[in-house]
RNA sequence: GGCCCCAUCGUCUAGCGGUCUAGGACGUCGCCCUUUCACGGCGAAAACACGGGUUCGAUUCCCGUUGGGGUCACCA
């Protein structure tokens, strides 16, 4: 059968991330949604979104809510409004009664107890575990009546089936490995393989791309959507991200909430995109490739097909690099929050543009958007500072001498800018015959109690007068 | 265990028979810039899993071995 035969006057790219609300949207989940999104966008078509909430039990709405934020979060829009599968349940229902009617479904009547014995059974002889088709060819007659049955697929026995997947090749496996899987669960609700093949049906999509962990399943959904006769979509199955142990992502390592990434890692999410994008797709030498770049060049055809590990220091470096570009009004307000945390009360108008006018000078010294925050902290620290041991140490000695002789000079400074205050410390370190560095040590560790810092003329020069000479005070008044 | 997939520096990758003394990036280590830390610049160490073929010639093609992963539900 022609997989484009339904769709050869058609030419729409039509994509879908469809997600089991069971959990956060995890990185693997991400970058499924993100080839899909940029397939789809590239192409000029569309990009739908389905949640597959068959799993009553384990479905909830704050898990819908948390991918859906995600998903907006890292710039993935979708066409449309996303699709919730259980509502659908009618119309699987429905294709399986059809299915039922053609003969390429049956009833199975068999019991729980009864598969599990199978099983355990073919455990026993180590034969593969597989529905063996006992009730593929009895009459339902013989069934108790009014017993419990789930319809299951009249599956092809001979002969092999090969999907050309867009990532991985074509990959034949024998009809024979496939058993009849259940399509309609004995309370008449529809299985995740019924209801993935029906909803892409009617859905339209074109092109499904997902996680390898599906490749096998293919091969079974191809059984219900040639049984119905319907366009075969083409398929990419994209490997799976592991840990940086190698193993496969679990919530013990690396699979953390992409909203753990924001929140928690102050991660900017074009940083994640391209990070994600670079995780199993490459184009040449280039890793910077931001989202309007990426919409240009991605394709299928550069997925690698083996699975790669994560990295939190290349998504750190790729982090920093996006802090340096991103607009400093904008970052002003992703860390306000952040930096009221750390002071413990929220940030008045003045704080905030005083933020605003240092981030120039906060940003390249940044990886993440709580080295931002951190390293704002002494612009808000109240007197006297805390010092930490490395900057209590600078101050030690004659220091306070040299820090009195600082503030001499400095309050003499007409104009309170960076110019100024540097010709001012430059006269101080001439005059005492001192390289730049011995006296703005110091003087860093009076102004921040740390000893790393931006540029100390910029330290002083956002400081102010007053909060300067107060601050170098605290330290002439205590050591003397 | 059956079936399926994968295999280049520690990691992400470029390489689609000769251009490979295998390129880039992150990380690591030096040096430079410099008032500190970053940023930036320069440089170093670091990989074709193994064994057979095919070929004049294999990192590139084929087979096997080994290793890793995935999947085998009335879960998705």
């Amino acid at each position: 059968m022609d997989a484009s035969a339904d769709t050869a006057s058609n030419t729409e790219v039509v994509t879908r991330f469809a997600p089991s609300p069971t959990g956060f949207l995890h990185i693997g989940g991400a970058r499924t949604a993100l080839f899909n999104w940029l397939l789809a966008r590239r192409a000029g078509g569309r990009f739908l979104v389905r949640i597959e909430d068959t799993d009553r039990a384990r479905s909830t709405q704050p898990a819908i809510d948390a991918i859906l934020d995600g998903m907006r979060w890292l710039g993935l829009d979708w066409d449309g409004e996303p699709v919730f599968q259980f509502q659908r349940a009618a119309r699987h229902a429905e294709v399986a009664q059809a299915m039922l009617d053609s003969g390429h479904a049956y009833k199975c009547f068999a019991t729980a107890e009864e598969l599990e014995a199978m099983r355990a059974d073919q455990r026993a002889r180590k034969q593969p575990l597989r529905y063996d088709g006992r009730w593929r060819d009895r009459d339902p007659a013989e069934a108790p009546a009014g017993a419990p049955f789930v319809v299951r697929l009249r599956a092809e026995t001979t002969g092999a089936t090969t999907i050309h997947d867009q990532v991985q090749g074509d990959v034949t496996v024998q009809n024979a490995e496939l058993d009849d899987m259940v399509l309609l669960r004995s309370d008449g609700t529809p299985t995740y393989m019924l209801a993935v093949v029906v909803d892409d049906h009617d859905m339209g999509v074109t092109h499904v791309v997902r996680g390898d962990d599906h490749l096998n399943n293919a091969f079974r959904q191809l059984g219900i959507v040639r049984a119905m006769g319907w366009a075969e979509p083409v398929y990419a199955h994209i490997p799976l991200i592991h840990g940086p142990d190698g193993a496969k992502l679990s919530k013990r390592h690396g699979a953390l909430g992409v909203e753990a990434y924001r929140d928690e890692l102050g991660i900017l999410p074009e940083a994640l995109d391209n990070y994600l994008l670079r995780l199993g797709w490459g184009h040449g030498d280039t890793d910077i490739i931001d989202r309007t770049a990426a919409t240009a060049l991605f394709d299928l055809a550069d997925v690698g097909r083996s699975p790669s590990r994560t990295d939190a220091k290349k998504l750190e470096n790729l982090n920093g690099h996006y802090i340096r570009e991103a607009d400093d009004a904008r970052l002003t307000d992703l860390v306000a929050p952040r930096v009221a945390a750390l002071i413990d009360r929220p940030l008045t108008p003045d704080d905030h543009a005083l933020l605003l006018r240092a981030m120039p000078e906060l940003k390249p010294r940044a990886r993440d958007l709580n080295d931002l925050a951190d390293g704002a902290l002494f612009l808000y620290r109240t007197r006297p500072l805390p010092l930490d041991d490395k900057a209590a140490g600078l101050l030690q000695g004659d220091a306070p001498v040299l820090l009195a002789t600082i503030a001499g000079e400095l309050a003499g400074v007409e104009t309170w800018d960076v110019a100024g205050v540097e010709a001012a410390l430059r006269v101080v370190a001439e005059r005492a015959g001192l390289g730049l560095g011995k006296v703005a040590q110091p003087l860093r560790a009076a102004l921040t109690g740390r000893t790393t810092s931006p540029g100390i003329f910029d330290v002083v020069a956002l400081l102010g007068r007053d909060e300067t000479l107060a601050r170098i005070g605290d330290r002439t008044a205590t050591a003397a």
